[in-house]
DNA sequence: CTTGACAACCAAAACGTTTTGGATAATAAT
DNA sequence: ATTATTATCCAAAACGTTTTGGTTGTCAAG
């Protein structure tokens, strides 16, 4: 084996611990702490033997410079590995090809799924579009305002994707004020007039073909477990509900429907109040408001020595986002999709869109399947996939 | 139900696709492709009566103004929504507080689970640190040098983590001669002698652990399932298995030991080639070198009516990595863990140290349970987690 | 021999900060 | 009354680009 050398340390966090240190050898090789010098406009002017106002327009293709003074300077930039300074750049007020992603990271104990699922589809969806992604995970839209105020006139970025939108988002209004390029995903309830561009999930929608579908399986008492009204789409996603309830001539349940669940524990009493209700009264199907939530939902359940499926007797449980995990429970998960890829994809090409100044998402990078009359505001519908769950 | 407006344009993947255009509005009140002019250093001064020297000095806490003039300065700034900007603080050769994640997305036909969850954790952990992360994702460490010299000279963050680090990766020498300040995750084979940060996981350790035990449990025919030589990783793992076989008098068998498997019809056709051998020279045990392989063996398994768990006549499988869905999977997938949370405030720790220039961690910020005797390079046990499918 | 057009180049300004090396005035020490 | 000290303040340089508004020289047309 080649995994251990004289140099090596070796941890484990649940496990051996055993270590040899090299600091002194580290200590030399490394300049830390700041960059080595890197060549700059000024050095490859000098050994061209032209000005810099030359080798700058020879490298960005200006037609006022010497086919052979071009390919002289350029061999000189790559022989010095010159990259002109991204800061000096953006100062010009020239374009940086990053742009940020803001979701918001809301308490609970472990680090949000769909979030992480959120920023890595992101993130790889940039590739293709050349495009560096900022990160820039807050804990709330309230807190900071003056991290998207900084991130807006610091100049880093040449545009804005916010996550996780608010009924009142605030977030909104600052950028709208900055005049930042963004487009948010999700939407304020004032989306109308202040006409911002935003991609959403139809979460209302969704909910209301799921609860038809339950209805139309004989489900009567069909309860609804939500997080916390932060996010829009929670609020949304329990409209859908409530709607749905209404068409097929009941009416919201107090006792059936709870919100303003986080912590596991919370969701396993919640679940317990559900079935300490007198037989009649319990919940046949219960709608989770997001797919760890359903989750949970599924193990209190269990705990209880309540089953899951589509049998009689069976409690029906559904989810909303498909993350990756959903296909793989046990029962499956019947549960709502976002289409992520799509969501992503869509984003970045609005938001180019934007900052080309076009109120139109160029033909050639319109995602098919979609009618892309203009690329303001879109509401996707989610996928309603039916597991064995429900 | 709310959700619907005069102006909503409703777009379904799959299913309905209802729109309303509503462009003119919106480009009106938008003022896009660039930024609205935003308060500088300069307009602090002029409605301050004070010079930009005294305006910066304010700002930045220094003792040589007046307190008062600082109340003031402050005053107007906040009035005014002055954040410094980013281009011409990084010009000054300030710190920017971000930095770079540069991990590479090997091809594989889905997004990769691994990478999303990575991504989506070092985004998160960035949090507590206050640092803001530049997401670069590469499709390859050999095509774009460029983009990491670029990443290095374009001054556009303070350090870089690189991830998915290949035996002879010249990313780590390019930025080494560049004085580039970074860690890795993962490792060269000349670690070493080049002597910079890493932290890596034990790949080798963990495998001939989790082959010990499949040894115990009676197991003599074990498989072994790898991706292709890409990321070191890969031929750390294989390593592990090799040695763990010779250590018990076994060794490997090419008939059962596959690998450059990428896509799942590849993993099918291997799992074929092991269950059409003679029934004696079949395995009786999968070890696949990281979860979503094991996975696809998990299928191609039940494909062919083999049935997976720890039982006699059973087939054991083993994953790596322990992303979430390995535990809901069924049968849950008996694995190896990296601990994605610790690896990242290590990875964090360590390069915020490399760029306050010290050699160690600061005691307030060492990660309980290992021994920081140095940061340089750390190699982390994976947590062995038997479940139900081995 | 002019004039105009064109190709190739460049000096200087601008972008918005921080830092350096004083300047000034008030106060304290001699 | 002079000198040192201290508290405030500031002009100018520097960071590395891009852009503006030229200049120069060459060549063809008149």
């Amino acid at each position: 084996m080649v995994t251990s050398g004289p140099n090596l340390k070796r941890f484990g966090i649940t496990g051996d611990c055993y270590t040899t240190n090299q600091s002194n050898r580290l200590e030399k090789n490394l300049n830390y702490g700041g960059y080595e010098d890197v060549a700059t406009i000024f050095d490859i002017a000098k050994q061209a033997g032209v000005s810099i106002t030359t080798v700058s327009r020879a490298l960005n293709g200006y037609s006022d410079v010497n086919e052979k003074t071009r390919r002289r300077v350029v061999e000189i930039a790559g022989k010095l590995n010159y990259y002109p300074s991204a800061a000096a750049r953006s100062l010009q007020g020239k374009k940086t090809n990053t742009i940020a992603f803001a979701p918001i990271l809301r308490e609970s104990g472990e680090p949000d799924p769909f979030l992480k699922e959120f920023i890595g589809t992101m993130a790889i969806s940039c590739l293709s579009h050349d495009l560096s992604l900022l990160v820039m995970v807050a804990t709330s839209t309230q807190d900071n305002s003056e991290t998207y105020r900084e991130l807006a006139g610091s100049g880093r970025v040449d545009g804005i994707i916010l996550a996780d939108v608010e009924p009142q988002d605030h977030r909104v209004a600052i950028l709208q004020e900055l005049g930042i390029p963004f487009v948010a995903f999700g939407r304020t309830t004032d989306y109308a007039s202040l006409a911002y561009p935003f991609v959403d999930v139809d979460g209302a929608a969704g909910i209301q073909e799921l609860v038809n579908y339950l209805y139309e399986q004989g489900h009567r008492r069909i309860a609804y477990l939500s997080d916390p009204v932060n996010s829009s789409c929670v609020v949304y996603r329990h409209n859908g509900y409530r709607e749905a309830l209404i068409q097929h001539g009941l009416e919201e349940n107090p006792q059936l429907s709870i919100g303003d669940l986080v912590h596991e524990q919370e969701i396993k009493t919640a679940v317990a109040r559900l079935f300490e209700l007198p037989f009649a009264e319990q919940p046949t199907a219960i709608v989770a408001s997001h797919d760890r939530l359903a989750l949970n939902v599924l193990y209190a359940l269990r705990e209880r020595g309540l089953s899951v499926g589509k049998g009689s007797g069976q409690i029906a449980v559904s989810g909303f986002d498909d993350l990756p995990f959903a296909a793989y429970l046990d029962p499956s998960l019947t549960t709502l999709r976002q289409p992520m890829g799509a969501i992503c994809t869509i984003l970045l090409e609005m938001l180019v869109a934007v900052l080309k100044n076009k109120s139109e998402v160029e033909p050639e990078n319109q995602l098919p399947g979609l009618n892309w009359v203009g690329p303001q505001q879109v509401l996707l519908r989610p996928e309603f996939i039916v597991r064995a769950s429900a």
